[in-house]
Parts: structure tokens; C-alpha cells; sequence
RNA sequence: GGGCGGUUAGCUCAGCUGGUUAGAGUACCUGCUUGACAUGCAGGGGGUCAGAGGUUCAAGUCCUCUACCGCCCA
């Protein structure tokens, strides 16, 4: 009977090596065909260059299990896969690479540089799919794709083509986000603002022609060598008499107007404000309304340029420094304020960002916004949780030009060519050999490349063919759920609606479920650099990619971030997998070679049997909503408690007796059939939580069939619930309960066995006769006793349950005084409650008011408490 | 400056449309080689639900204000 012995303790590296390849063999990844709207999402893919982080691991775990779960349900599923380019950042970490070589990319030329890119992604992209494998990621391989291959690369120039001749795509000289380090332009969302502790400098400009001078106030004084005006609000009456002045820019000699403009904020510094337009959004718009010139003072770099004067060639913290000495040397630095100002930072190495005239490729958002915007009022898009959708639509409405040329080489190359010969612009999908117009053979494309959110912005249909139309386009557009986090709401999000509306017409995704980030104690995010993490694949073999996805799952509140992840935490999950393990340890050689006919076993299943039927039935329903409404944490609570509390801790244990009995009687059959049940559903609800386990005891398991990763998600019928044999069975576990309790307090060791005496009413009475031998084996009884009639003995520990007394005569082990303690302590707490229903009771708003159940449920918990409370006191006095 | 979220046991969190004694995991204490599991079993202590006010017969739950923490935007 017995089979192969299981290992005491799980072991999950060996048999997670096994399951993911038999899978993907048997193409269980791939949709299947059929007519059924297919379940579809598409991987946030993840930066080829980088590795699978915790984000990723959390990300990935909760779309695998959507995946598997949507799989089960006999849905066609797909999850697609795919990576990333990741202009800027993979650019960087390669820079930085031929850095260490002593080498750099204007070393290489721009074409040796691109192909020692890709070879890095070569090699980088196999790390990554071997973590998602390893992570058990059930994705459809034979549909991966990568931002840049041929199809994708098509997809972003037939966009920029369309938008260009829509008139959305244009090209403008504007102050965009510089990075002085990365040497490119930057979106607004790529720069983040910290608040910082700066200095307001106040520096008197002189009047022309006079002793007198206006003030100004600015944070960044290195600035002033490119100013063109001072402002003043045409109302503040303290710079009237400046009105129509020139003043005399110091270092420089350039004079500058004073001019009025109603942005101005007199309450700011001094009321007085320089004009800096090449380097200063506000001042940009005020130099165009006032037909200023502009003056650039730095290049690429961050460094003072030829119009810096005596400052060329330093950088922007030593010119500033430079000119804060200079200033005071000359007597023009009368003040300097602490300040607190925001200062945008480079998303990607962390330097601050200069505000950068520069000409640059932009799309006209407005348009595409609105049905974006629309898309949430129509419910054609739903953001769980729900609050994040007020997010999305705060940053529609004020939505700004997105800046999509990159000053790099690693990307889309922007479509557009220059004719050397006529200067004509064109702008292509296909590349242009001749000028159409002069004929010209001479065509230069421009040099820069797209934002990479640019070709990501097309992922969900770019990945499916568009735009041909092809079958898999016409099939899996729009996805189900995008499951990814809030950080990357505006950059992706919002971005993939606005494409999907523009070119699909209709929107990318139902549903965009937005998880939490996941923290240590200190609320910092999980990193490896942080050293506070390990890698999540160290991890896994440490305590299994089950384990992993399990205690991720179980510790994800709805949306929110996971607070204080360690790597003992992992433990919650390894723990469990070794229970259920040995759960299986138990029975499964009692099941191999059992009938396991319903039909046969139903007519002898016992109240317990029925009890755990239903406790599953509960757990499936449970489960399931859960699923649906994308409580994953809940739902894994759901299988825990199920499995652990009741199954193990109770129903098991019941069952030893029964297993280990003669095989052939109704009852044996009974049992087996329960627990073959149990075990089938538990290992299928299980599945998407812990793809490796759930198959490995699968297919150990007697009387099943196929794989569990495409075995039928269970269904919670209602013949499942047997609420009669629940009520039974709970009045068990509760008589235990509390006679486990009185030994513990009398601190009666577990080998020593007890007299049980149970005062009960029928039909109590009877259920409990009928039990007698589980209560015996659970409660370490030596004899039990039940019956209205019991008779207390003299000298007993006591307790009330249901208002049941239950007596435990230990001669020589009760300790009167204790016991009275005890039983005084209980007293008091029923004697407080009773009060309470007391009050209730007597007040008649509350009977006029409430509903009737509720009256009712009040009553009968009163008269309860009040037997309970007369029955503690009256064995209160008996003790003496 | 504007917005969003949070504040429940030492820690991490549940607690859904208000209605039994506010739950779980973990940590802690006590006792255990119990017919699978010490990665375990049984029992236990621990909470004026951030503070104040309000609505209600009834508030952890709804409303207002305050404090503190976090995030986003400017």
C-alpha cells in the first residue's frame, strides 16, 4: 500500500526543477483555441538590461496568479510576454560599463555602440526569462516581444508618422527637462521634485545712469549672466518710479529693460524678478509676450559657456559659487534667506535637471486625453483600487505636451530625414532613398531617438501585429487586466489608454489593478543595493518559489504596499508548504488503491465528514469571490485557515482512527472518499498561489487525473453546504475546546488522561453521546460521562460552554484556590456582558428602533448569558 | 501650497452594506519526542480601535475638526 516514502520535511528545490518545462511542453501556456472571449494580459515589460527585482517578483506573482486561476476556469488564456529597451537607462548601465573598460561610446561611433547594446541584451534577456521561469511565470513564449524588434519598431513609426500628419507631432524650440549628465531631454514625468534647502539671494542690479538700483530675488544666481529683463508687477506701486528704466546686468555691463508683467508675484523676494528665458519655463513664456532675446549660458554639459563671460568653462555649482563670491566682493550681496524650494532631479542618475532651451519633438496631448479621461466616466476603465482613478484623472486635466525626443543612441531612431539639397522635410515610415521633392539623393535622418514610454505606449496592441491586422490583434485586443504598480500610472498607464483610443479605438484594458511596493521595517523599498533584500532567485532557493509567491500574497493588503518584508518572513510560506506537505504525508497511503466512489461512499459519510465538505464548500465560495474582486491576500488567507485550522488541526485528527482502521467498511470508504475530496479541491485552489507544490502532490495523489495547472477550478455548489453537521460539529470542537482549557489550567500534562463529565441538554446531550469517542480522543478523556442528569463530583475544575457544564475531577490536582480564581475571573467577564444585554434590552428605543433580528438575537444571547452566569456563580459557591 | 492614503495587540495587517465577547499571523509566556509535521501540537496573557466633537437605539465602522506618518502633484 505504502508507496515511495515522502521526505519528512518539503523539499521545494527539487521538485520545482521538475514541473515548469512538463508545462510548457504540454503548451498549457499557450490560449487555447476556442470561441470564448479569451482572458488576456500583458507583462509590464520589464527593462531587458536589468534583472527580476522584488517589484518584479511581486508583479509577476500576482499576474501568474490571475493567470493560472482565469486558466483553470476554462477560459482561453494568454499572458503575454516581453522586455523592454529602456533608452536611458540601459544606454547608462552600458556607458558605465565601457567606462570600467577605459572606453566610451564616442570611442566606439554610434554604430559599434548600438551593437554592443544588443549584445547585452542578448545576454541580460536570458537571465531574465530564466527568472520568470524559475518564478513559474505560466506566459505564452512563443508570443514574447521586445520593444524593439522589427513589428514593434514598425508600430512607433507608423504612430509618429499618423500623429505627424494629424498635426500632433510637432517640433519646437522650448525649455524641456535637461539632464546635463545623461546629455538628453527628459519628459516631465521623468524628473522628480525634491524639496531641498537652498538660498534666496538678493543681488541690486543698478539703475542706468543713476546711484540707484533694483533688487531681485532668485535661488539660482549662476542664472543672471543669462538675463534679459528684470520684472515687475505693473501694480506694485514701489517699482513705479523704475517704470521704463534700463539697469546694467553686473559682470556683463549688458543693459536690460525693465519691464511690467502681471505674473509677477510682489509677494515673492522683493518684487522683482530676473528674467532668465533660456533657462526658466515662466521667464520663457514672459520673454516670448515681451519679444525678448534669449541668452544661453551653458552647454550640453552643464558647463558655462561663451556667453558666461569671466565664468566659461566652469560648471553650474562652481559658476554659482563663483558668483556668490564675486557678488559679495563687489558689494552686491546685502542678503541671502534660507529657502525651501523644489528641485527636479533626473528619474534615472539622480542629477539635477536644468530647465534647457532646446528644439525638440513634442505631441499635443489635449486630443488624446480626452477619451482617456472619458474612458474612466463611462466605465469603459475601472483602476482597482478604485481611489487611483482620481489620480489618472487629476493628471489628464492638466495634462502637458510630451517632450518624446531623447538625445541617445539606443533606441527608435524618429523618422524624420532632412534633404541636404532642398531642406525639405520628410517624414516616412518606410526610409526615403530620394528627396520627393528635388529628387535628391543626399537625406539626413535625425539623429535622436524616441522616449522609450513612446513604442511602450503601443504595448497592447504593437505586441499583437498592429498594424496589420492580423488574427492574434483581432483575437486578444483589448487585454482583461493590467496588473502593474501606481508609480507608473502617467508614464504607462494612462499613455496605453490614450494609444488605445487613438489607433484602436477603444481602450487597452478593462480592468488596471494597481499593487503596493514592496517595503522593509523601515518602509524603504526592497532593493539589493540597499542590501536589504536578497535577490528574490537567492530566495527562492532558499525557501522555493511557492513560498515566495505564497507569503507575497498572503502579506498584500489590497492595493497596498507590503511594510516590513524580510527575508524571514519567507518563512510563512515555506511553513505552510511543509504542512500541507505532511498533511499528504498522512493520508496518502491510506488513500492509493481506496474506492473512491461518491455514489458508494455518500451514504456513510458522518457529521464530521460532512462538516469539512462544507467547511470546503465555504472555502471555495470564499476563494472565489476573493479572486473576483482582486482580493488576493484574503483569498490565500481563505486555502491557510482552511487547510491549517480546520483540516489539519481538527478534521485529521478525527480521521487518524478512522484511516488506520480495517479498510473495507462503509466508514473507511467514507473517509477516504472525504479526504480525497478535500484534498483535490484544496490542491486546485492552491494552484495559482503554489504552481510547483500543488502539481507535485497532484499527481501523488490517488484518483486524479492530468495536471492541476489545467485541472477545473472548483465550484462551490450549494448540495456542498451541510449547515446541521456544521452546527454539530462546532458544539464538538467547542466542548473540547473547553475541556482542553480546564487541563491546561490545572496544568495536567497530555499523557495523563482525565474524567470527562458533560452536564448537557438535549438535543445537545445526544449530539455530543453520539461523538463520545472523538471527544475521548481529543480531549484525553479516560471516561466520559453526558446527560442531563450528570451529577457533579465534589471536587472538580468547571466550566461553562453553550451553557453545558463540564467537569473535570482530578483528585489531587485541583488547586482550589486556583480554580476559584479562574472561575471567579469568568464570571466577572459573563456577569459584564450580561449587564450590557441587560441594558440593551430595558432600553426602548433600542426594542422600538433596531431590527427585529437583532432584538431577537439580543434576547437570546441575554437568556443564555443568564443561565451561564447562574450556573458559574452556583459552582463559584460550591467550590467553598 | 493642492490632493490622496494611513493611524486597530510589541510588529505586520483583517475587520465588506453600523448590530454576539474587536480577529489573524508573528513575537511573548506555560506545558508537550501526542500514530503527518518541533517548519510542529495544546493552552494562555496582551487592544480606553491616534485625539476631540457629532449623527444614531447602537460607532473600530458614518460625518466634522485636530495631530502625526507616508505617497503623489505643483
Amino acid at each position: 500500500m505504502a508507496q515511495t516514502e515522502l521526505p519528512k520535511n518539503y523539499e521545494p528545490t527539487e521538485v520545482e526543477r521538475r514541473w515548469y518545462a512538463h508545462w510548457e511542453e504540454q503548451g498549457y501556456f499557450r490560449p487555447a483555441d476556442g470561441k470564448d472571449a479569451p482572458f488576456v494580459i500583458l507583462i509590464p515589460p520589464p527593462n531587458v538590461t536589468g534583472s527580476l527585482h522584488f517589484g518584479h517578483t511581486f508583479d509577476h506573482t500576482i499576474q501568474d496568479l490571475l493567470t493560472r486561476w482565469k486558466r483553470m476556469t476554462g477560459v482561453p488564456t494568454l499572458w503575454l510576454p516581453g522586455t523592454d529597451h529602456a533608452g536611458i537607462a540601459t544606454q547608462n548601465v552600458v556607458e558605465k560599463r565601457l567606462a570600467e573598460e577605459g572606453t566610451s561610446r564616442h570611442d566606439l561611433g554610434r554604430e559599434a555602440f548600438v551593437e554592443e547594446v544588443w549584445k547585452w541584451k542578448g545576454q541580460y534577456h536570458q537571465r531574465i526569462t530564466e527568472q520568470m521561469r524559475r518564478l513559474g511565470d505560466s506566459v505564452d513564449w512563443s508570443r514574447e516581444r521586445f520593444t524593439m524588434d522589427d513589428g514593434l519598431s514598425r508600430a512607433v513609426r507608423e504612430v509618429f508618422v499618423r500623429l505627424h500628419k494629424k498635426g500632433l507631432i510637432y517640433r519646437g524650440n522650448r525649455i524641456i527637462n535637461w539632464c546635463p549628465r545623461c546629455r538628453t531631454a527628459l519628459s516631465d514625468e521623468e524628473v522628480n521634485h525634491v524639496d531641498t534647502n537652498g538660498q534666496l539671494y538678493y543681488i541690486p542690479y543698478p539703475v542706468k545712469d543713476t546711484k540707484k538700483s533694483v533688487t531681485v530675488a532668485t535661488t539660482r544666481p549662476e542664472t543672471m549672466l543669462g538675463d534679459v529683463a528684470v520684472a515687475v508687477h505693473p501694480a506694485d506701486k514701489r517699482f513705479a518710479p523704475f517704470h521704463g528704466k534700463t539697469l546694467v546686468l553686473p559682470f556683463l555691463g549688458r543693459e536690460i529693460p525693465i519691464i511690467l508683467d502681471d505674473t509677477v508675484d510682489p509677494k515673492f523676494g522683493t518684487g522683482a524678478v530676473k528674467v532668465t528665458p533660456s533657462h526658466d519655463p515662466n521667464d520663457f513664456e514672459m520673454a516670448k509676450r515681451h519679444d525678448l532675446p534669449f541668452v544661453t549660458v551653458m552647454d550640453e554639459g552643464g558647463v558655462m559657456n561663451e556667453n558666461a563671460g569671466g565664468f566659461q568653462k566652469l560648471s553650474r555649482e562652481e559658476a554659482r559659487t563663483r558668483i556668490v563670491d564675486a557678488l559679495k566682493d563687489r558689494g552686491l550681496l546685502p542678503r541671502t534667506d534660507p529657502h525651501r524650494h523644489a528641485v527636479g532631479h533626473c528619474d534615472r542618475c539622480n542629477t539635477v535637471v536644468e530647465p534647457y532651451l532646446s528644439l525638440q519633438w513634442f505631441v499635443k496631448m489635449k486630443p488624446l486625453a480626452e477619451p482617456a479621461y472619458a474612458a474612466i466616466e463611462k466605465g469603459e476603465l475601472t483602476i482597482v483600487p478604485r481611489r487611483w482613478e482620481k489620480v489618472y484623472l487629476r493628471w489628464l486635466e492638466g495634462i502637458r505636451d510630451w517632450c518624446i525626443s531623447r538625445q541617445l543612441w539606443w533606441g527608435h531612431r524618429i523618422p524624420v530625414w532632412t534633404c541636404a539639397g532642398c531642406q525639405t522635410e520628410i517624414v516616412e515610415v518606410e526610409t526615403p532613398t530620394v528627396c520627393p521633392s528635388c529628387g535628391g539623393a543626399e537625406l539626413t535622418q535625425d539623429p535622436d531617438v524616441l522616449d522609450t514610454w513612446f513604442s511602450s505606449w503601443l504595448w497592447p496592441f504593437s505586441t499583437l501585429g498592429w498594424p496589420e491586422e492580423t488574427a492574434d490583434l483581432k483575437r486578444f485586443y483589448p487585454s482583461s487586466v493590467l496588473v502593474t504598480g501606481p508609480d507608473i500610472i502617467f508614464f504607462w498607464v494612462a499613455r496605453m489608454v490614450m494609444a488605445g483610443y487613438e489607433f484602436m479605438g477603444r481602450s487597452p484594458f478593462g480592468v488596471v489593478y494597481l499593487h503596493g511596493i514592496v517595503r522593509d521595517a523601515q518602509g524603504r523599498k526592497l532593493s539589493k543595493s540597499l542590501g536589504n533584500s536578497s535577490d528574490p532567485i537567492e530566495l527562492m532557493d532558499r525557501f522555493g518559489a511557492d513560498s515566495l509567491r505564497y507569503t507575497l500574497i498572503l502579506l498584500s493588503p489590497q492595493g497596498a504596499d507590503i511594510h516590513g518584508f524580510s527575508d524571514e518572513k519567507v518563512d510563512l510560506g515555506r511553513h505552510f508548504a511543509n504542512k500541507l506537505w505532511n498533511a499528504f504525508r498522512l493520508v496518502q497511503p491510506h488513500l492509493n488503491g481506496a474506492t473512491l466512489d461518491e455514489a458508494a461512499a455518500k451514504p456513510h459519510l458522518t457529521d464530521v465528514d460532512l462538516w469539512i465538505l462544507s467547511a470546503m464548500t465555504s472555502t471555495v465560495r470564499s476563494v472565489s469571490r476573493n479572486m473576483r474582486t482582486y482580493r488576493f491576500g484574503d483569498a490565500a488567507k481563505d486555502i491557510y485557515d482552511f487547510v491549517w485550522r480546520e483540516l489539519c488541526d481538527w478534521y485529521l485528527e478525527m480521521a487518524k482512527p478512522r484511516l488506520y482502521a480495517a479498510a473495507d467498511t462503509g466508514d473507511a470508504m467514507a473517509v477516504r472518499y472525504t479526504i480525497q475530496t478535500v484534498f483535490q479541491n484544496v490542491l486546485r485552489l492552491l494552484h495559482p498561489f503554489m504552481p510547483y507544490l500543488t502539481e507535485e502532490l497532484w499527481h501523488a495523489l490517488p484518483g486524479t487525473e492530468g495536471d492541476v495547472c489545467v485541472a477545473r477550478w472548483p465550484s462551490a455548489a450549494r448540495s456542498g453546504s451541510h449547515p446541521d453537521a456544521e452546527a454539530r460539529i462546532a458544539l464538538l470542537k467547542d466542548v473540547v475546546g473547553a475541556v482542553r482549557n480546564l487541563r491546561s489550567e490545572m496544568n495536567v500534562g497530555p499523557a495523563r488522561k482525565a474524567p470527562i463529565l458533560i452536564r448537557a441538554a438535549d438535543p445537545d446531550s445526544e449530539t455530543l453521546r453520539r461523538q463520545r469517542d472523538l471527544i475521548l480522543l481529543l480531549a484525553k478523556g479516560e471516561s466520559l460521562e453526558i446527560g442531563p442528569e450528570v451529577a457533579k463530583p465534589k471536587i472538580t475544575a468547571s466550566a461553562v460552554v453553550r451553557q453545558h457544564e463540564i467537569f473535570v475531577p482530578l483528585e489531587g490536582l485541583i488547586d482550589v484556590a486556583v480554580e476559584r480564581q479562574r472561575l471567579k475571573k469568568e464570571y466577572e467577564r459573563v456577569a459584564r456582558e450580561f449587564e450590557s444585554s441587560h441594558r440593551k434590552l430595558n432600553n426602548e428605543d433600542f426594542l422600538a428602533k433596531a431590527k427585529q433580528e437583532v432584538v431577537q438575537r439580543e434576547r437570546d444571547k441575554f437568556e443564555a448569558l443568564a443561565t451561564t452566569k447562574e450556573k458559574l456563580q452556583r459552582n463559584l459557591e460550591l467550590l467553598g
